[in-house]
DNA sequence: TATGTTTACGACCGGTCGGTCGTTTAGTAC
DNA sequence: GTACTAAACGACCGACCGGTCGTAAACATA
C-alpha cells in the first residue's frame, strides 16, 4: 500500500511533473543538452529545487531514462502482447511504434534514437544504460520474431535476428526521416515496406491484416 | 588558378585543419554541442582566430555540413558511380557506406545521422540546411533505384522510392546499433539484410556479387 | 623602404551552466 | 502546544560558453 503521508505524496507528484517535462525537454535539446534551469522554469519551480529529487543532472538524466522506457512499455510494448504471439506481434510492435510517433507524443520524435545518436560516442554511466535499453530492446524483438519461427509461421531457415534487424530499421529510418519529408509519406513507406517484407517471408501471407 | 598568396594559402590551409577536427569533434559532442574553445585547444589555436574565418558558431556550423557532405560524396558517392547503374550501384552505394562506417572514420560514426536526430526539432537554419541534405540524398538514393527499375532489372511494378527507403533504413540503423552491439555482427546483418532483399527482387539475383 | 592586407592573438564581456548551502514552508507525530 | 521530517526556495559560486575589440605579426605590393 502507498503511503498516506501528504508530504511523500507531493514529492511524488513534482517528481513524476519533472520527469515529464525532462522527457519532452530532452527529445528537443538532448538528454545531455537539456538544462536544469530550463526545467525549473517551463515548471515555475526553482532549480535548486530540483536537487532535492536527483543529486546531480545525471542522476535526472537515468531518471528519464527510465522514465522514457516505461512510456515506451506502456505505448509499444503493451499494446502488442495484447496480440498473439509471433508474426502478428512482431506486426503490431511495428505498427504501434509508428503509431505512438505519429500520435506527436514526444515533440523530438524518439527519446531513444535521439539518445543513442547522442552518446554512441560518450563513454559513461549514461552511454552504458542506454546500451543495456538498447540491448533489452533488441531481444525482445528477436524473441518475437523466433515465436514466429517456432511456430512454423515462416520458414524454418529464416533468420529471426534479421528479422527483428529489419523491424527496428524500419522504425528508427522513419522517425528520423518524417519531419523532413513528410510524416504521411515516411509512415506509410515504413508499414508498407515491412508488411511487404512480412508477408514474403510468412508461410501463410494472411496472417497479417490488410495495409489500409 | 589559385592563389599564390601566402597569406590567403596559409588562412585556406588553417580553414580545413579546422573543419576537419570540428567535423570529428562533432560526431563525438553533437553539432551543437561542440564548442569553438574545444576545438581551438585542440588544433593549438586561439578561440577568437576562429572568428576570422567564421562570424559566428553557427556559420562554422554551417561549413562543418558543407565538409561532411564533401567527404561523403568522396567515400560514399563517387565510388558508387564507378558501378553501373541500377541494382549494382545501389548495392554500391550500401557497401561502401557500410565500409566507411566502419573504418571509423569519424568516432561518432555518421555525422549526417547524428545531425538529424540531434536537430529533427530545433528550427533554425541548421535544421533547414540538414533537411535540404536529406532530401538530396534520398532524391539521389531513388534515382540509383529507378534505374534499376528502367533497365528492367525488377519487375516493372517495383516501387523504386520503397527499395531508397529500405536501403537507407538499413544503413541508418546499423550505425546506431554498432558500437553497442558489435560493428562486426550490426555490420554483417546490414549487409546481409539489404543483399536478401535485393536478390529477392531482382529479375536475375546473380547480378549482385556473392556476400563474402 | 613605406603601405595595405590577411591572419592570428590576448584580454575581456555578459550570460548560462551545474552545483552548494542555509533557510523557510508544509505536513506528521506526540 | 512542541519536536521532527520532507519539500522547496533564494542567494551565491566557479567554470565555461559565444562573441567583441584592439593589436601584432606575416606577407604582398609598390
Amino acid at each position: 500500500m502507498t503511503t498516506q503521508d501528504g508530504r511523500l505524496i507531493r514529492g511524488e507528484r513534482t517528481r513524476t511533473a519533472v520527469l515529464d517535462q525532462a522527457l519532452l525537454l530532452a527529445t528537443v535539446a538532448g538528454l545531455d543538452g537539456l538544462s536544469l534551469s530550463q526545467v525549473a522554469d517551463s515548471l515555475r519551480v526553482s532549480k535548486s529545487g530540483l536537487f532535492a529529487h536527483w543529486r546531480s543532472k545525471e542522476a535526472l538524466q537515468l531518471a528519464v531514462i527510465d522514465h522514457a522506457r516505461a512510456q515506451w512499455t506502456d505505448r509499444v510494448i503493451r499494446p502488442a502482447l495484447a496480440e498473439p504471439a509471433g508474426l502478428r506481434r512482431l506486426w503490431a510492435v511495428h505498427h504501434h511504434r509508428l503509431a505512438f510517433y505519429e500520435a506527436g507524443v514526444l515533440p523530438g520524435g524518439c527519446f531513444f534514437a535521439n539518445a543513442h545518436f547522442e552518446f554512441n560516442a560518450r563513454p559513461g554511466v549514461i552511454r552504458d544504460r542506454l546500451a543495456a535499453e538498447l540491448t533489452d530492446w533488441m531481444t525482445f524483438l528477436t524473441g518475437v520474431a523466433t515465436e514466429a519461427v517456432t511456430r512454423g509461421e515462416v520458414p524454418a531457415g529464416v533468420d529471426a535476428a534479421g528479422l527483428a534487424y529489419q523491424t527496428e530499421s524500419l522504425g528508427v529510418c522513419a522517425v528520423m526521416q518524417a519531419p523532413v519529408l513528410g510524416p504521411e509519406t515516411t509512415f506509410r513507406q515504413a508499414r508498407r515496406a515491412l508488411h511487404d517484407h512480412l508477408r514474403a517471408v510468412a508461410t501463410d501471407p494472411t496472417i497479417l491484416p490488410e495495409l489500409t
